[in-house]
DNA sequence: CCTACCGATCGGTAGG
DNA sequence: CCTACCGATCGGTAGG
């Protein structure tokens, strides 16, 4: 990370993540090796940002030589496209599934609100969640036709809170502006990743109650 | 800004921004060439980032030759620190002044929370506000060292806030947790970079009053 | 997917 | 601050 000092140089092929048995035939198969760069991806872009990833970062994760991530997305940049994509997809996924499970029980907005900062929480910090802060904080790398190319996806995942911060400024629980609301909010949310420490701070129902609190008066 | 695809390569020695007078002498006159340099970098690390901007871009932008940054700063990574320790020292002058004016015409923590906020807008997305998104979106890229050195001004900023959101807390208009209050405020208030937009979106103020009647009750 | 490679770019330096 | 340069790294490719 201290990328003031140059690291010393590794042999480009890079050995093979020990106990990973070689395939008998061929190491080809597919899918599978695609989703395992994107993973790799999704987590080094994370951790040290995109630009600050070299391909042969990737390849050396999965245990592949440096060309041949190449065999699989036409260019670095595809990469961070595809890891993006798979994480608004999964999001708004796990976000319809959050919303439908909770909508039989009620449809007081303000709960809505919760299970929507519950989730959000969850997608930023919670196990595994390396492809929306890529999403968040490495758009810049994206050329233009990726970036458009993602617009609609997250439309897609604000779409289900204008209602419900619709419905809370109805009912006089909102005084702020809704589209500026939403924004301050997701500010709030996605800021999160900057610093939250699983290990020291507080849980994700924590900050969701904080959030809560901070947003809506006195129940 | 398109980084997929490889731009043109740039002749070493580029021209001196038209209209520059050549210096008669010498062209050292310190301080003010350190400055230049710290000012163009911050609007270059700010527009396309710290790994994107290269020291030539730097070098070209106040008139240099390729090499020169470097007899002013040790290191890119050096160029960077100053620009963050700059933004921050005059950050913290500009909170300071803020608040000495309005605090001689009232002490009530709502007027001194809109003062704060009001002013971090300023600061982020007011005219010449370079240094502080780049301290905030850019600290990856600092050896722990420089980062340490910027945990004290960062303290000192934040200092001001503390007691306004206790005394927010004390007097019942802020339910949350004041130290996870100020991380969502903040989140709030930083991720505005990333979205606004000063010729289609509202102004400042606007910006302060969705921010307060958000995180207020009713006055 | 590996092998072997290329052209470009980059941070940084010696010497004036 | 400029000149002239170096070593390292990087994204990407041809051919199998």
């Amino acid at each position: 990370m201290d990328r003031n000092i140059s690291a010393p140089p590794l042999p480009d092929p890079p050995r093979r993540p020990r106990g990973r048995p070689r395939k008998t035939v061929d190491a080809r198969d597919d899918g599978n090796r695609r989703q395992a760069l994107i993973r790799a991806a999704a987590q080094l872009f994370h951790r040290k940002g995109f630009d600050a990833t070299s391909t042969r970062d990737i390849a050396a994760a999965v245990g592949m030589h440096s060309g041949s991530p190449f065999y699989h997305f036409k260019s670095k940049g595809e990469l961070l496209h595809a890891v993006m994509e798979e994480g608004m997809r999964a999001a708004i996924a796990q976000q319809a599934d959050a919303l439908s499970k909770s909508e039989q029980t009620t449809t007081d907005p303000r709960w809505l609100l919760a299970i929507l900062i519950r989730n959000q929480f969850d997608v930023l910090l919670g196990p595994g969640s390396d492809f929306i802060p890529v999403m968040l904080y490495e758009s810049r790398s994206l050329n233009a036709r990726q970036r458009a190319s993602l617009v609609q996806l997250q439309s897609d995942y604000e779409a289900a809170w204008t209602p419900v911060l619709e419905a809370l400024h109805a009912a006089g629980h909102l005084r702020a502006d809704v589209k500026l609301a939403r924004l301050l909010i997701f500010g709030a949310l996605n800021w999160s990743v900057q610093w939250y420490d699983a290990r020291k701070d507080a849980t994700l129902d924590d900050l969701t109650t904080a959030a809560m609190a901070l947003f809506l008066p006195a129940a």
